[in-house]
DNA sequence: CCAAAAAGAGCGAACGTTCACTCTCGAATT
DNA sequence: AATTCGAGAGTGAACGTTCGCTCTTTTTGG
């Protein structure tokens, strides 16, 4: 009733035209809510220590109810942190394009930061990468995603050093694996929740990056 | 009788003469032998998801008598973080007497990966990080560890600034928050694990280093 | 020096509570 | 009329913790 007067995009409420799609309309709208509300729990009490109950509070829904979007609490789980990665690796990704190794790293890399300390997700971050030591189906996702990140960073590096932008001191995999590392540990601290200001951060990124990348004439320009 | 056999140290195993001490001792081993087990299970399951009874099947023991040595679970957790967080603060705070800057700072930190990856606790640390957000009792006590490495560091740091060994783009507080970040997701990570060699660790950590802390000399004999 | 009393250690069943999850049944939707 | 949804009481299992008890060690009083 309330749903319908809220969104029938034709007006008729009481006829029942629309057919197939208000129901699985509704299903989504649920399905959302659902995982809004344990991605609050979950930040709140950790996946171990939020109960369902504490969820369906949350979500002003009864256990009932819940079980028919999501079989398990270990299936919200899977899907929160499922989301939670996708989400972060499409975004990283899609940073990659700038034609400067250095700047796309470096602004790819600040975005996220930036982005998680909005959010606040960087509880929620700590909590996915606990679960990963010994949630298989977590782990895997956390990996999954891992190697997105990292295959789309290592396309752009291959690229840089193909065209000779770029001279690291190691091979390309080592390099990878310590820069996202770096990475991870920046998140993980939420830098700015700490009152350290954004651009020193930046300022401090760019020297690594330049370091560990070596960019063709930054020696004089930046370190001189 | 049996532990009279063992540790007593005039022989005068019968006669009921070391008093005091005895029961203290004993005391003492027993809540090792609690932490062990407990730590153990955390790895193995996390702090949430540890039972009292997986504790006490570990070590041996009945709740009956874990119970006389720990009032709840709780205080177990935060022994455990407590000891964590110190020996870890302990050991790198040792390291950094040597008076090049670089080599001071590189070994503290490849030590304390070797040590985090040889001991298996990279999950523990992770986990501990995850109960800081919501646990106010191990977020003190993890900041405080921090604060300590922090410490450390700085007075580290700021001796080679008024030697003019090093020349840091940026300032002191800053640099170390991002320096300690750095470390932590390396740790977190638990590269070697993941197959990177340490010296590859090694050779983008100094390098890193050089970057951030821009010692005298630096320039020509490495990058260029 | 030794019996008697007190204190401590350990066990394991049992406590009340909370957990994830299911069932039943009426209301709403198609 | 058929199907889906949702509420909420209810399920057994598992949780952290406690209790009553036995056995051992230490302290005490004569």
């Amino acid at each position: 009733m309330s749903v319908a007067e809220l969104d029938d995009p034709a007006g008729e409420s009481t006829t029942p035209r629309p057919a197939v799609t208000r129901r699985a309309q509704r299903r989504e709208q649920q399905t959302a809510r659902i995982l809004d509300a344990a991605k609050k729990c979950f930040v709140r009490s950790g996946f171990q220590g939020a109960s369902m109950q504490e969820i369906c509070n949350e979500a002003g829904m009864s256990p009932g109810a819940l079980y028919r979007y999501f079989p398990s609490k270990e299936s919200i789980i899977e899907a929160i942190s499922e989301a939670q990665q996708q989400q972060d690796a499409e975004m990283l990704s899609a940073m990659l394009d700038n034609p400067s190794v250095i700047d796309g790293f470096v602004e790819a890399s600040m975005a996220h930061i930036r982005k998680v300390h909005e959010h606040g997700t960087a509880a929620l971050f700590t909590e996915v990468r606990a679960e990963a030591m010994r949630n298989e189906m977590v782990r895997t996702g956390c990996e999954r995603s891992m190697h997105q990140v990292r295959d789309a960073l290592r396309n752009y590096f291959q690229k840089a050093l193909d065209r000779g932008d770029i001279r690291p001191r190691v091979d390309l995999d080592t390099l990878l694996t310590v820069m996202m590392a770096l990475g991870e540990g920046l998140i993980l601290n939420d830098l700015p929740s700490q009152g350290v200001p954004m651009e020193k951060i930046e300022t401090l990124m760019r020297s690594a990056a330049i370091s560990n990348l070596r960019p063709r004439g930054y020696e004089e320009q930046k370190i001189g």
